[in-house]
DNA sequence: GTCTATATCATGATAGAC
DNA sequence: GTCTATCATGATATAGAC
């Protein structure tokens, strides 16, 4: 059987991309890392479909380990907190996007340290998603809807994508994004304090009042409607 | 002189340009760009420097104005507070967010309803930091550290940067990552509804109590930092 | 089934001629 | 300033070796 023998290969070629790819980002050409390999290009098409393909299996499996960590993370809380009662949002929001920033910053490649395509912003949700991790968004989801069982479908589906865009530029915004609002680089960085700011604002804005509650203290004035749509004014 | 010559070219690569994003993205090849505009394709470069480069050009004029709009709608609240008192921080975040949102998402392209390209995650973000935008938000981050002189540096410039991160999932979640979430989405898109969503979460978030303290001095600043009602959960 | 060799195509970028 | 090569790249297809 040659079963092993395209195994190999398939080995080959993911060693030689995870090299260069913790090197110079997911930018490397195929035919550099083909050549790393000492393998036809054609076998990176042969065994991954296309480029996007070889870096999509470079990152499935550690994707999948996490998906595993979070749905094991949300079983334990469901299975402590009992049947009846629901798992409290804030622990929710915890157990989701702690192993969520872990895995984004330091567990990004074999090599320690780097890996440049995943500073890229939103990177790391494309990857996400394409790696099975919707339904581990589903499960999350559904446990969301039961510990805030007032909070409508629709309001719940957009928090929950604000948290992914929040957390996303906290791991993208170590490099460019930073500079930017803060040319002074100040503090040196600190992946549990970085969590720590990212959850209490998490936490902060997924339990803040529904939009448009009045006696809500932190509701939000309604403004002039008629703004939208259109563009106004110079 | 040439400059002229040199002027009628360029535009007709930005007007060919312009019409071919606005239908295929940025995906449009120079080729077809520079087919349509009847022009060679190494004009591109020469005037624009690369595609990307020419990517810019095309926005630049609506993100210069959206930092205009930004900067007057800064003063006029400054102005109105007066010299001694800060603006107060839900009113610079909605300030700051609801042109911006507007700018994304209906002040995209000349022609009317679509720019395939900015739905794409942080293309939005990159777009405003390469046109001047970074200058927008240092006033903008002052302003909002009067407004709340307690809160660290470092801290007020990642809460921001989460909430650029929310914001530009609110612009960009219409496509692909909404899909992931909430697969039957029966809800009509309302601009002013999602930005309600999101000013709501980015005010929850903003103000937030800092991270390690329970009862903050910063929610004592907005109210205490009750849920509204319904919500279970300490 | 696995892999190589090779060719073809569209693309973005660049150098140099004019 | 403009245009003509020319190049490197990603993707794809075919033929054939093993």
């Amino acid at each position: 059987m040659n079963g092993s023998r395209s195994a190999y290969t398939r080995k080959r070629i993911l060693d030689a991309a995870l090299r260069l790819f913790a090197v110079k980002g997911n930018k490397t050409s195929l035919r550099e890392i083909t050549a790393e390999a000492r393998v036809n290009v054609s076998a990176v098409n042969y065994h991954f479909g296309s480029k996007e393909g070889l870096i999509q299996a470079i990152y499935q499996h550690r994707v999948r380990a996490l998906n595993q960590t979070l749905l094991k993370s949300l079983d334990n809380l469901e299975e402590k907190a009992g049947s009846g009662t629901p798992v409290e949002a804030k622990d929710l929001i915890e157990a989701y996007f702690r192993p969520l920033l872990q895995h984004a910053l330091t567990d990004t490649l074999a090599v320690p340290g780097n890996d440049p395509a995943l500073r890229e912003p939103h990177v790391l949700l494309r990857t996400l998603i394409m790696n099975g991790h919707s339904e581990v968004l589903q499960r999350f989801r559904l446990a969301f809807s039961r510990a805030l069982p007032d909070m409508p479908d629709d309001e719940l589906v957009w928090r929950l994508l604000f948290m992914l865009g929040a957390a996303s530029c906290a791991v993208a915004g170590r490099e460019g994004l930073l500079n930017a609002l803060n040319p002074m680089h100040s503090e040196p960085f600190c992946p549990e304090s970085l969590f720590q700011k990212l959850l209490t604002f998490l936490v902060g804005g997924f339990l803040a009042p529904l939009p448009g509650m009045q006696n809500a203290a932190l509701a939000v004035k309604v403004a002039s409607p008629q703004q939208y749509p259109g563009i106004a004014g110079p």
